[in-house]
DNA sequence: TTAATTAAATGTATGATTTACACTTAAAAT
DNA sequence: ATTTTAAGTGTAAATCATACATTTAATTAA
């Protein structure tokens, strides 16, 4: 017994805004696929694609994600539901956006192979169907926000980074550089790192100390808060 | 020409979280409809009903908030949408919450004639339907969130209030006290506020200054941001 | 073996902001 | 003229943010 059934019905559909942190070349990058079919085929797109019957919002995020990537059990957030009439040529639809944050280079092969999906950087992208664009922006604006306010970041470094490192992938969310030595004050007053025993030599001959991110600890502490904006304007 | 024919088309819905703040009692409330369709019918719940064709999601939120409860021209914001397959007993429906901030008073009398809505006191909610408790929660948590961050109270004043009103904003908003000089050091530093020549004095003998927001300094001084949080342990 | 090179690591002084805290003032009512 | 009530005000101490330049560790080349 359904009811409601006088109601009009829509096409509904999810599309992935995965963001990837490319750690040698210091850059955010935007998974994009050549989308597959009409319209727009082949024009660079989000991984996207419609709901079914019998699954739930987030469970067509992590499916469609998948089948088109590859990618699986990523933190697929939701952001934001766009609902213009007019927004995809091909019919009425409307569409929820999810983004993630990865490191780029775990799957990377696999990723050239599967349906032409490619990390473009964040600052030279190409144009991109429909409202992908306007998608891309909000969800920037969001990560822009949320880092902030919660270490996100560490989902987009290997588990055992430098301090160098950290504070690349802060300058490349940010856009701008940091001063390194109240970046180091910063952080470290925060407790949430821990130092390791180990260096990484690939890059320097003094070599700089690995450190790794304290789960415990930052939610031991999360009440004071993780307000991190340095060297604002 | 429409493509995409081969795909599940799902009822999509709106519901609208609407604060309503209570000068007089100093508390948020929140707007209630008595639901008057299969299922729950006579229950308390969101105003909220199904998108049409024709409408986008904006659209149809201030559509059905208007037809519930006759308010229109509010500031009307997208939350999250709801996609369970489940959340809805009637059938799968996707729902996508917007909320919107008020004052009470403004209508109060034209909402008690239609469909019997009601401002309840967010301390002392009813039992919801379906997840408008889950809805509720979310978006006054990114409330208590964005007021630090933007001046968004002052959609919650009449045009001109006392510095003393709008600290029981704040108050009531946080949930706790604010210290009375810090609060109007801090709020007065900003130059948002304009100090009008008038007393209120209803509330007493020496009458306070009457204030009010001015928009223009607020956008001319917003990039040094509006970070306000008083008080926090 | 010594010197040169490279990137990592470190500290301090100044100013700005936050916090804690209690008395005075204006106006009406008695 | 006195009482009552709520509005309005200031300061000192502590914390936090910022600007800024040298030293250190290790490898490589002379």
């Amino acid at each position: 017994m359904k009811l409601y059934s006088e109601h009009t019905k829509h096409l509904v559909a999810v599309d992935c805004i995965i963001f990837g942190y490319d750690i040698l070349e210091k850059e955010i990058k935007l998974l994009l696929i050549k989308r597959d079919f009409e319209p727009a085929k082949g024009k660079w797109s989000l991984a996207g694609g419609f709901v079914r019957k019998d699954e739930s919002l987030d469970d067509a995020a992590n499916r469609i994600l998948f089948s088109l990537t590859g990618l699986s059990d990523l933190y697929l957030e939701q952001s934001y539901t766009y609902g213009r009439i007019d927004r995809d040529p091909g019919a009425r639809v409307i569409s929820t956006s999810y983004s993630a944050l990865i490191k780029i280079k775990d799957l990377d092969r696999e990723l050239k192979e599967l349906h032409g999906a490619h990390w473009q950087s964040l600052s030279r992208l190409p144009h991109l169907i429909f409202d992908h664009q306007e998608m891309v922006k909000k969800a920037l604006g969001d990560l822009q926000m949320t880092i902030k306010v919660k270490p996100v970041g560490f989902a987009l470094l290997p588990e055992k980074f430098t301090l160098v490192q950290l504070q690349d992938l802060y300058e490349a969310i940010y856009q701008r550089k940091i001063d390194k030595r109240n970046f180091r004050k910063k952080i470290l007053s925060m407790n949430i790192l821990e130092k390791l025993d180990e260096k990484e030599k690939e890059t320097s001959k003094k070599g700089a100390w690995y450190y790794r991110f304290n789960r415990e600890s930052y939610e031991l502490h999360r009440k004071q808060g993780f307000y991190f904006n340095l060297d604002v304007n």
